[in-house]
RNA sequence: GGCAAGGUAGCUCAGUUGGUUAGAGCACAACACUCAUAAUGUUGGGGUCGGCGGUUCGAAUCCGCCCCUUGCUACCA
């Protein structure tokens, strides 16, 4: 009875090319389907591309398009690269599509009318220019910390700090230079908390990796929060229904498109929706992603789907972060290389084969380096998987009339290849590829090691004993056929071109049947060795020669950050308009209570006399009881940017010295000082 | 700060429930072979299995502490 399998990829944004980092979630996927299809499975492979949202809507507008012309250019690309890379799917869909409408206002309803939605009125950094609340990213200033210009909202490119927009220096925003103005808005959240049960239930279901499971229990016990899921318009996507100005935001109506590209699907191939994504189905369903959208697949989409009657997936599928020589991809490096690109130069086989011989099922991080990808193609594919048949063929040709012998010279060697079928299998279904790479490997190993034992050109040459080694030879071919089959879900076009030359069609279903008095045709070359000069042109071409941004400094280690605290250097020279930028005041602690839940942290009463009274959370804990503070002076930062902590809004920090732990020293004016006088 | 996943030969990686001198491929050296896309085969050099300590008759494998990498996260405001 075969299985019932729909497999997904994560869909790719529709806002820029393809990158090898794509393409190692798109082949490890794809080699997973071609090996369910091959073994007999009824497997169906859908994806689509990830349309809405802001970054779309702007890049149109950039180039003077509308975003439904952006996102038709851009999924025009995608196909072509994935197709390019022998990634094929029953359909590559959009998320900006009828069907995704239907199911995203469906799900959306249901869930109100369940309960799970809350409205609530949030305050955001707003472009009054260009009438758009911004994301972190689109907003740039000097960084707080090395006045690095031009740095985003979150990080510093320049030094690496972390900070919000708010502390920016200059802050404006990215799209219009316009000085950005906070603003409030109502949004729409998904009570995510109300679903713990559910996917602690779903979490502890053992077809998860461990990691994966981990990382989810992670985030359960540490509390789920509610889920933003509207965006103020102008935005490109979906509106809410019954709720004018606003609109889904992208990432609920993403894994959605699973579901549109399904019922696309299902529209032209006469299959049942309901097959797949009824809460009773019987089929398999499972998503590839990466790790860093474990969280979407493992927490929303679950609770989605169920909150709205549908079933939920049978696992998730997560893979690591692609490297190149070691490092994160990089431009400027030219590591970061477009699948356009790599394919310009490249036969898409070569990564196939080299992605294969790395992934396991484990959600490690991928290097490709590229001279041991080189190497590694090179020596295994061409030095000794092709190189059997390619030393065989001609001892079949002229040896026995292009006819393989009609009996096996080594059966003891065949069975070890046909015993190996079913443990290769099961690591292509445990996505362990490269362990069914390193199997198929040793027997390729062995059957060059026999042909060399029997030497059959010397056999050929002896009277009367070309048929000799045409035996030795046949037996290589057949070895050849089933090795070859095993690799088929890496290898399509080696399959193919493998069958063409034997005559025969390959199979995983079964164990491999011995080719005997078998007509073979001549053998041409099948894969050509990768040649260095191709991979530097890649490189070459995907380089950034125009002023390459400075090298991000590694972040400071730990070792770095005690040595520079035992040797306590004075921070760089500021100018003194930079001082006066820090409101300091004396404040008078009003009262001091331990915070429930909290280890470290004491809630602080501030009076500023006439500038009213300010809540401070202090990280002081450990050094000060509460008793102790009430009624004392101190010093606080003022204008401090109020931050959201878990227990409630601080608005301002109270000055210390010390080390930690019982080493603090709250700082206090001289006696005579008034609260909210300011300090200079 | 916490959590997670890693740290095994120059490179890329295996090492199942702890058990004899720690493995493979590539790279390197020598030799063999010359059928093959300078492919293949044999042999060899090369590792205090991140560090320290512990449990054990015995640890890369179990435990503790520490260091490094990557990621997530926070009560660092």
């Amino acid at each position: 009875m075969p299985r019932k399998i729909l497999v997904t990829s994560a869909l790719p944004y529709a806002n820029g090319p393809l990158h090898l980092g794509h393409l190692l979630e798109s082949i490890q996927t794809d080699i997973w389907v071609r090996f369910q299809k091959l073994r007999g499975n009824d497997c169906i492979y859908l994806c689509a591309d990830d349309a809405h949202g802001t970054a779309i809507m702007l890049t149109a507008e950039k180039l003077g398009i509308t975003p439904e012309e952006q996102i038709a250019r851009i999924k025009a690309e995608h196909e072509r690269d994935l197709n390019g890379f022998l990634i094929r799917f029953e359909n590559y869909y959009s998320t900006h599509s009828d069907e995704c409408q239907h199911y995203a206002e469906e799900i959306y309803k249901k869930l109100d009318a369940g309960g799970y939605i809350e409205r609530r009125e949030i305050t955001q950094l707003y472009d009054p220019e260009k009438q758009l609340f911004l994301a972190d990213r689109y907003i740039k200033g000097s960084c707080p910390k090395c006045k690095a210009e031009d740095q985003y909202g979150d990080n510093c490119e320049a030094c690496g700090a972390t900070y919000t927009p708010a502390e920016l220096i200059n802050p404006r925003s990215a799209i219009s230079g316009a000085t950005p103005v906070e603003k409030a808005s109502t949004h729409y959240f998904f009570k995510l908390a109300e679903f713990d049960t559910l996917l602690r239930n779903w979490t502890g279901s053992d077809s998860l990796q461990p990691q994966i499971a981990n990382k989810l229990r992670e985030w359960l016990d540490a509390g789920l929060q509610s889920w933003d899921i509207s965006r103020d318009a102008p935005y490109f996507g979906f509106e809410i229904p019954g709720a004018p100005g606003k609109y889904f935001y992208v990432w609920l109506d993403a894994p959605i498109g699973y579901m549109a590209s399904c019922a696309n699907w299902c529209k032209t191939s006469g299959r049942n929706f309901e097959d797949y994504w009824g809460a009773n189905s019987d089929a398999e369903l499972y998503h590839f992603i990466g790790k860093d959208i474990i969280n979407f697949h493992g927490l929303f989409w679950p609770a989605m789907l169920d909150a709205s009657g549908y079933r939920k997936p049978t696992a998730i599928f997560a893979h690591g972060f692609l490297t190149v020589n070691g490092k994160k991809m990089s431009k400027s490096r030219g590591t970061f290389i477009k699948a356009e690109t790599y394919l310009k130069h490249l036969p898409a086989e070569y990564l196939r084969y080299y992605f294969a011989a790395k992934l396991s099922g484990a959600v490690d991080d991928i290097d490709l380096n590229l001279e041991d990808f080189t190497q590694r193609v090179n020596a295994d594919l061409v030095g000794k998987l092709i190189n059997i048949a390619s030393r065989s063929a001609k001892f079949v040709t002229k040896g026995n009339d292009s006819t393989l012998c009609g009996s096996l010279h080594n059966p003891e060697l065949w069975q070890r290849i046909v015993d190996a079928r079913e443990p290769i299998a099961a690591n292509f279904e445990a996505r362990d590829y490269s362990k069914a790479i390193r199997d198929i490997m040793a027997l390729a190993d062995a059957t060059n090691e026999y042909f060399d034992a029997c030497e059959p050109w010397k056999l050929a040459k002896e009277e009367g004993g070309a048929l000799k080694a045409a035996e030795v030879a046949s037996q290589c071919l057949n070895n050849f056929a089933a090795l070859v089959a095993y690799l088929a879900p890496v290898l399509p076009e080696l399959a193919e071109k493998t069958e063409a030359f034997l005559n025969t069609r390959l199979s995983l279903a079964t164990d491999p049947a011995p080719l005997l008095n078998h007509r073979i045709e001549k053998f041409e070359a099948m894969m050509a060795r990768v040649d260095p000069d191709k991979v530097q042109a890649m490189v070459d071409d995907s380089s950034e020669t125009t002023a390459a941004p400075a090298e991000k400094p590694a972040k400071t280690s730990k070792k770095e950050k005690a040595a520079s605290d035992s040797l306590p250097a004075i921070a760089d020279t500021i100018e003194f308009p930079d001082f006066a930028k820090i409101d300091l005041r004396v404040a008078k602690i009003i009262a001091a209570d331990h915070v429930e839940g909290a280890d470290k942290l004491l809630q602080l009463q501030l009076d500023l006399g006439e500038l009213g009274q300010r809540q401070v959370f202090a990280g002081i804990k450990s050094a000060y009881a509460p008793e102790q503070l009430v009624g004392k002076l101190t010093v606080m930062v003022a204008n401090l940017q109020p931050r959201k902590m878990r227990f409630g809004m601080s608005e301002g920090m109270v000055l210390a010295a010390g080390p930690g732990q019982k080493e603090i020293w709250l700082l206090s004016p001289d006696e005579g000082a008034q609260p909210g006088m300011r300090i200079q």
